[in-house]
DNA sequence: CTAAAACTATGTACGTCATACGTTTATTAT
DNA sequence: ATAATAAACGTATGACGTACATAGTTTTAG
């Protein structure tokens, strides 16, 4: 997997890439950028500094000292090269960090024994969630557009397998697949501290307790009724907050992606019996 | 709705308040931070100054031109005052997106006269999903920890609500509401600017099309199997794909939501058929 | 074999950012 | 009146992304 700039141009055009938060997402940018050509330049010195050593070395980098140390300056020191060199292999740090994300999402998870397409959606979920968990500053990187990396393209087709061999149509495994990406990014992005905070009191900070707890303190809950009422469920010791994880899954996923399994069980199953 | 710090003291611990990615997600501060105290100094003058001033003034920022543009000083600037003059307000920027975000969410709808738990749910998400289109900006900031201001936690009451009816218990109640919060969330990140763009040449972009027609260019079909399929299904123009909006949700979303609704009423159903 | 073309790397410089710190100014309790 | 206290300001610092001009190196055309 190697990751080379074709071209990327002037940027005279400038019209319409600034999508009203900037930063340009111009998708075919990305691609050129992303995906592997091959043929390097033809004149002039071979190239020492690489996009993938780049890559390397920022994944190295967020993952000692978290993303917000990642910075242009820092990549060039680790690499012993001047800042600037590092623009001689990528147009600006926003494009990098596509290509740092994808480098740093990694190949996906086998799930080829697996004929059950809940527990290969499960197991797909499980790695996501893992991956998320070894590297929390991914969850921090803006999301610019759909996935278009080698290795973020990758996590999708194996997601779509299971989803398609469980009778799924094109469009709508593609809208499962996102729901799924969505839920486990949303779902460790909300949990990322909570799991490793400890409770302020010494206390061991099971789940939502100890924000229900905290939220209890300062908020009226006559504003809140339906709020009010769970946390009180969650505080006395309901069935679903201290469940331990039921395999590779959480607590806090795995009751929503198995209710949503259902959903699309039934949904196929409707299917099969009304064609045929 | 007032937003008044209270505290937020000296930072003098500063122990274990670097989570490997910084910018402390302390729950705690966030929570003093966010929730109206109402007793305001004694001595000294008058603040004219206050947390809510410099919070819409943030809000307007990013409204017109974007999140990268929401700078303290461009904040000190708007309301005719000196950059530090705002950190007698607000402690750090971390905590005052935190602030914004939640002044920017508003109030969530009203959804008093339905009793349909689906319907309910859904003109929620749909209404979640009109705000992000409203305030792309409000994807992109940070996310710390579970939602603790004022109003995010008004959307979460809101959506509890009809859970609650539809028979979820307490924790489930929790786990739906996070996983459709995400789904939302994701959706929007995903598709905001596809739904944007316009095609490079000319053509206009309908959902996936443009995308699976730039990756077709670029990648081979033979490494991504389940991918090319869908693709292929989405370019030929399936049945979801080109969908219209059905009401208030948008298609990507709607299939999604659906599915997890059937699998939480099958759910519901399942347990009032076991307990009685 | 040479010379120029093509490309890589560097150094300097600029504008912007968040924010630490010390000073001044306005207000109120005594 | 006066002391206490908070609010506002000014200045300064270090880090950031990156524009731009320059210097250096290697391949290929003649």
């Amino acid at each position: 997997m190697t990751y080379i700039v074709l071209e990327w141009g002037d940027d005279t055009d400038g019209t319409a890439m600034a999508t009203r938060d900037g930063k340009g997402a111009d998708l075919r940018r990305s691609l050129t950028l992303l995906w592997e050509g091959g043929a390097r330049g033809q004149r002039g010195p071979r190239p020492r500094l690489t996009v993938e050593r780049i890559a390397h070395a920022a994944v190295e980098i967020a993952d000692a000292d978290g993303l917000e140390a990642l910075s242009m300056q820092r990549i060039a020191a680790e690499l012993g090269y001047s800042t600037m060199s590092i623009y001689n292999h990528i147009p600006s740090k926003d494009l990098l960090l596509e290509v740092v994300a994808d480098v740093a999402a990694g190949r996906p998870p086998e799930l080829g024994g697996e004929t059950d397409f809940r527990e290969a959606v499960r197991r797909w979920a499980g790695a996501l969630w893992a991956g998320f968990q070894a590297r929390p500053w991914l969850l921090r990187v803006p999301l610019d557009h759909a996935p278009v990396g080698p290795n973020q393209l990758a996590w999708l087709d194996r997601l779509l397998q299971p989803l398609l061999a469980a009778g799924l149509v094109g469009g709508e495994a593609r809208a499962a697949a996102l729901h799924l990406t969505a839920v486990v990014r949303g779902t460790a992005q909300i949990s990322a501290d909570m799991s490793t905070a400890r409770g302020t009191d010494g206390e061991f900070p099971r789940d939502g307790v100890e924000l229900a707890r905290a939220l209890a303190e300062v908020v009226d809950p006559d504003g809140y009724p339906a709020l009010a009422a769970v946390h009180a469920a969650e505080i006395a010791g309901d069935d679903l907050g201290h469940r331990r994880p039921d395999g590779v899954l959480p607590a806090e996923l795995s009751f929503g992606v198995d209710r949503f399994l259902d959903g699309v069980e039934s949904w196929t199953a409707a299917r099969t019996s009304r064609d045929g």
